[in-house]
DNA sequence: AAAGATATTAAGTATGCACATAAAATAGTC
DNA sequence: GACTATTTTATGTGCATACTTAATATCTTT
């Protein structure tokens, strides 16, 4: 008769919370809902400045370090900017900021159902050519490795990647046995970067990528580059060519 | 011969100030950059536990909540997760987290010092087609406006745009005059949305694109897609199909 | 041993307070 | 008027403290 006692004084204790919460507690969640509701119903328009943060706390009747929190959030989503002595203002010119997560080709292909494969298709040293050098940053060509390799997705083409990677900064890396682990996992794992370009775009799959991943030669192909450095060395560059149908998402 | 003096005084003081902070002060960057650089030096590898806020704090002699905002900056970058009672660990499958900030075109073309041109091709009114229905995850068509307009840079196509727009979220877009300024511009201006998907991939040209866009049949072109909801109601879905060449890049 | 109740723990939050900082406004000087 | 110095001010930070929360670990009960 008393099982789940406990439990159902969870449940109870939650409700006394949301009560508390609404009626007393000042959460800056909520404050940070509040603020953003009188924005999303145009009281305070873009351009629009918002009073201090003291007032809004008096009036909200929180400490100031709350109303501080939220509309910190609010500032890193881009909705609001801030600025000493000038106050809080609703962006004029707002912007579409999304997080952009990009996992390892593996988990990718694993989480969405599929068996995963890898296949090293060639390697080689040589000096640097002209784009790779520009992604960098670099004055002049470098010796580098350069492994191009395929992800595969249930046996089929999944993405081919072409990467230079710098084995004066990364020597451990010449060690390491690449004909079945991808270069990206084991670069992801030990080597951390402190520094990495995006670049998104599309390309025509042409004579070389429609022999690679086995498509018609006017496929368009959607392709991200990754350029990461540590501190202002480079680690390694890639382009990662996808196979027709490849989206990429924002998280939700 | 005192010119410039209170300049010299906040030089000295800036001077001081870089002593106090290395000496004495530790402010929460400090900090992060202190656990960042162990991570980066691999002291703490992926999957590692790090010590609890707590003795973080002792060891370095600050207070815990310093360390609080420098485990949760960290945390926000991806390279750390916490939870409660689990403690703080490094991701032990580290994604590449980006933040893309994608601006109003016309900001975008002039930021890059090019004149912006707009052009209303046509607008009408219809039942939302499948893809469009899905994109909002509405159950059943509905009734919008479709608005299919290019934006100009230097009087040469830049982004088509092919946009539908519920007229029952948004009914005051009826009474604006849509040939001289992008709907673009004026929702993001009057209408935040609360919640934001996008899609990003290549699309081959086409008859339909290549003849709007002036394009080869087979090229391959970067298509950003956007739908924005205010709360649950849908407001409005883009397809922006760019020119030839375009990149998405992070910002740095 | 399995299920459920309880205790423990480490992160998360809220607050008051003092002070730092950068930017804007104002005052001062030539 | 143009430049510079000073003051003002709203946000930013650091700290001590107390408490909350969610997750894990341990103990009980059957």
């Amino acid at each position: 008769m008393f099982r789940n006692l406990c439990r159902e004084i969870n449940k109870i204790r939650q409700f006394e919370d949301t009560v508390l919460t609404v009626v007393v507690r000042h959460s800056w969640k909520n404050v940070r809902n509040e603020i953003q509701g009188k924005i999303l119903d145009s009281t305070y328009a873009p351009g629009d400045k918002l009073p201090k943060d003291e007032d809004i706390a008096r009036d909200i009747g929180c400490a100031r370090t709350t109303v501080q929190r939220a509309m910190r959030d609010l500032s890193d989503s881009g909705i609001v900017e801030r600025r000493r002595k000038g106050g809080t203002i609703v962006r004029a010119d707002p912007v579409t900021r999304a997080i952009l997560d990009i996992p390892i080709t593996r988990m990718e292909v694993e989480q969405k159902g599929g068996v995963y494969g890898y296949q090293l298709l060639e390697m080689s040293s040589g000096l640097t050519p002209v784009p790779v050098t520009a992604n960098f940053g670099l004055g002049a060509p470098q010796v580098m490795l350069r492994i191009q390799a395929l992800h595969l997705a249930n046996q089929r083409p999944y993405i081919y990647e072409d990467r230079w990677v710098s084995l004066q900064t990364v020597p451990d890396l010449a060690d390491v046995d690449l004909s079945k682990k991808s270069a990206n996992e084991w670069l992801v794992r030990n080597k951390p970067y402190s520094r990495c370009d995006l670049r998104f775009y599309a390309a025509r799959a042409g004579d070389h990528y429609s022999g690679i991943l086995g498509t018609d030669v006017n496929e368009a192909l959607f392709v991200m580059e990754r350029t990461t450095w540590i501190h202002t060395d480079p680690i390694t560059t890639v382009k990662a060519v996808t196979m027709p149908g490849y989206q990429l998402l924002t998280q939700i």
